[in-house]
RNA sequence: GCGCCCGUAGCUCAGCUGGAUAGAGCGUCGGCCUCCGGAGCCGAAGGUCGUAGGUUCGAAUCCUACCGGGCGCACCA
């Protein structure tokens, strides 16, 4: 807060003293840290831009600038460094008492609401790391528009009514020969059902590869389900269902929450696509082709849009000529209600309810919608968490919007890609895969439900908190099982989590597990052991009855100018960029570089530490002074924790 | 063919809308536990930033071409 307050005053005197002294209108000015500390707090390089336009030397104009140039009262000097940089130097004393007390406070409330759709795990098998991959980004990314200030909604997709589904039900069906009677009983026995339905679903796969004419049995099966006929509909309802509490149950177990399922059954069954299909077809650019190879097809034409130009094929079925629909109609049905601009809405019932009582809804077709359910959509932005593949569809959608003549909704479709989770060829061999030889040199293999090839995300959380356990053991052991699992709980969390995040999310993850398992250097069980590790300090400071001294009057009266020594400024420096980092992480949809700040500054706090003691430290003021330093890392830390969804443990 | 993404240290990656000496983790080598818990800290070695041009006072960053790799362009989702 405060160094936004700071950039913003120094921006406008900047701009300001440019004008008169030079006549020229500066649009904006960059202000950021120096590369290093004993420059400075803050840095721009505006004068050698104006260099040629003012025709004189950078460091001439800098000097200019600077003289006479009102600071902010934070701000105790300026100096003309380098080829005509303009360097500003904090006041330490002053924006450490803003700054601590300023971290972790919510920013004011933006009333902007904003629907983010994530996870969208087709419900017919187990998800897997790379289904966790879009859970986190998803979830980081409304954590992040939280604290930023923004209402949001948590929205999960669930295609209910597609091939996937289709190919599981023939599996119980014609593979197995049970009906519902029996898939019930599977579901009640206790076993992971999403476990059970992986398996059978590969070898639905591997059936048809053998019998090509068993892909009769999934027309007829996705059919059936499409129109809501009879016991096999009824099947992959149930199905589903199963599955997608599980699949609640998995990304529970890393703190990912939602407010409502959207079901894709239901969008067709409430007739959203009937609307929108009136609408697109009113706008014209959605026509009925007579002949050719889409002869029977209602399609949308893109050719017209630039966007789309140099396409070998500018046109995108909406309707098959069998009259069902696919998956971009619906979906542009679906964006269209998460707007508010289709006029009906959904009927909600309870789908489960999180341990602190709150809802997870879904939407119903059926007579048992409640009727003080919460209203859902109708926002003003929305962010679809998906992977880069789909980069070609969520376009189409957008232009869908684009030509029913929302145009601003349009541009407020944000598609949040990412690239996919791949294996490195010796987790793969790891998980019993036959690797090919030509895939041997590959970087990484691609995963594959279809194959049954993948790492589940709850073996894989399995796996990390077996681990963690057996680091607990021992000396580290808190004596109480209960604890040290929880503790076990936490830390895998964080280094699932932070694992996610770490990359690029243009970047594929060639997921190795042992790596992935890595609790040491860039890792989230680092982040937490830095952290936690304040938290002893302070803890046996009262333990031996010493005062820390962080209460508000204490800080006030204390000596951090010059005392506060680079090592320690660095710290309070660092943690003030934390609201900004968090708005470029949105801006960008970067979130690593969320983790990246969490790291940076984890790194320049454990060096600290070792350097300078704070228990033992015998002059009062000087042990005060640090302990502040450490206070202000830990409300940092526990503020980002909360962004990136780690728990925070006591001691570990 | 058209479009998107990636190419930076042995490996995995940072490097923000162009800016001051290209950084981290892992790995390798060498130090640091009578300790605020070593899941840590300090140090060393290691880089023609894929290639070639261009723009600029200044390019890993922007533009163009090319090379290498991945993905997308279904009456699948």
């Amino acid at each position: 807060m405060i160094l936004e307050q700071i950039t913003e005053q120094l921006s406008d005197a900047i701009k300001a003293r440019v004008l008169t002294l030079f006549g020229i209108p500066v649009e904006r000015v960059i202000l950021q840290a120096p590369p290093r500390l004993a420059m400075g707090d803050l840095a721009t390089a505006v004068a050698m831009e104006l260099a040629k336009q003012a025709r004189k030397a950078p460091r001439q104009i800098a000097e200019a600038i600077a003289s006479g140039l009102e600071l902010p009262a934070a701000v105790s000097r300026v100096s003309v460094e380098g080829a005509g940089y303009l360097n500003f130097h904090f006041d330490r004393r002053l924006f450490t008492l803003a700054h601590l007390e300023a971290i972790g406070a919510p920013l004011p409330e933006t009333g902007h609401r904003i629907t983010v759709e994530h996870t969208n795990i087709n419900p017919n098998k187990a998800a897997h790391i790379g289904h966790l991959r879009n859970a986190v980004l998803g979830d980081t990314l409304i954590r992040s528009l939280v604290a930023l200030g923004h209402r949001v909604e948590r929205q999960n997709y669930i295609d209910d009514t597609g091939v996937q589904v289709a190919d599981v039900v023939v599996g119980f069906e014609r593979l197995l020969g049970e009906g519902i009677a029996e898939v019930q009983k599977r579901i009640a026995d206790g076993t992971k059902f999403d476990y059970f339905c992986w398996d059978l679903y590969a070898r639905v796969g591997h059936h048809y590869e053998a019998h090509p004419e068993a892909l009769e049995w999934r027309r007829e099966t996705l059919h059936k389900i499409e129109k809501g006929e009879g016991d096999t509909a009824k099947l992959g309802a149930i199905i589903a269902k199963a599955v997608v509490k599980r699949h609640l149950e998995t990304t529970l177990r890393l703190g990912i929450e939602y407010d409502v399922l959207v079901k894709e059954s239901d969008i067709i069954r409430q007739r959203f696509w009937d609307r929108a299909f009136e609408l697109l077809k009113k706008s014209g650019s959605v026509i009925f082709e007579e002949e050719g190879k889409h002869k029977g097809c209602w399609v949308m034409k893109l050719a017209d849009s630039p966007e789309f130009e140099g396409m070998e094929e500018p046109d995108k079925i909406l309707v098959r000529s069998n009259g069902t629909v696919t998956y971009v109609g619906k979906d542009i049905a679906y964006q269209l209600w998460k707007f508010g601009l289709i006029g009906d809405t959904f009927g909600y019932r309870e789908f489960r309810r999180y341990d602190d009582g709150r809802i997870v809804w879904e939407t119903t077709s059926d007579d048992d919608a409640v009727a003080g359910a919460p209203h859902f959509g109708g926002a003003q932005s929305v962010y679809n968490v998906i992977d880069v593949r789909q980069g070609y569809l969520q376009k189409i959608v957008k232009e869908g919007l684009r030509i029913l003549g929302h145009a601003q909704q349009a541009e407020r479709s944000i598609h949040f890609s990412y690239e996919m989770v791949a294996l490195s060829p010796a987790t793969a061999k790891s998980l019993g895969v036959e690797v090919k030889p030509e895939d041997e040199q590959k970087a990484y293999l691609e995963m594959s439900g279809r194959k049954g090839l993948g790492v589940k995300a709850d073996d894989m959380l399995d796996e990390l908190e077996a681990k963690a356990r057996e680091k607990i053991s021992g000396e580290r052991s808190s004596g109480s099982e209960e604890d040290d699992a929880r503790l076990a709980r936490q830390i895998a969390i964080a280094a699932l989590r932070y694992f996610m995040l770490k990359y690029g999310r243009t970047k594929v993850i060639a997921f190795d597990v042992a790596e992935a398992l890595s609790f040491e250097g860039d890792s989230g069980p680092y982040l937490l052991y830095s952290t936690v590790r304040v938290g002893n300090i302070f803890r046996k400071m009262q333990e031996r009855g010493v005062d820390p001294m962080l209460a508000k009057d204490q800080v006030d009266r204390l000596a951090i100018g010059d005392e506060l020594v680079d090592d320690m400024w660095q710290i309070v420096r660092m943690s003030a960029d934390t609201e900004n980092v968090i708005r470029r992480a949105v801006e960008t949809l970067e979130l690593s570089l969320l983790t990246r700040h969490a790291f940076d500054l984890a790194q320049t706090f454990s060096s600290f530490y070792h350097k300078f003691p704070i228990l033992n430290e015998k002059d009062d003021a000087e042990r005060q002074r640090r302990a502040v330093v450490a206070e202000v890392f830990r409300r940092t830390m526990v503020q980002i924790f909360g962004i990136i969804g780690i728990p925070m443990p006591e001691r570990m």
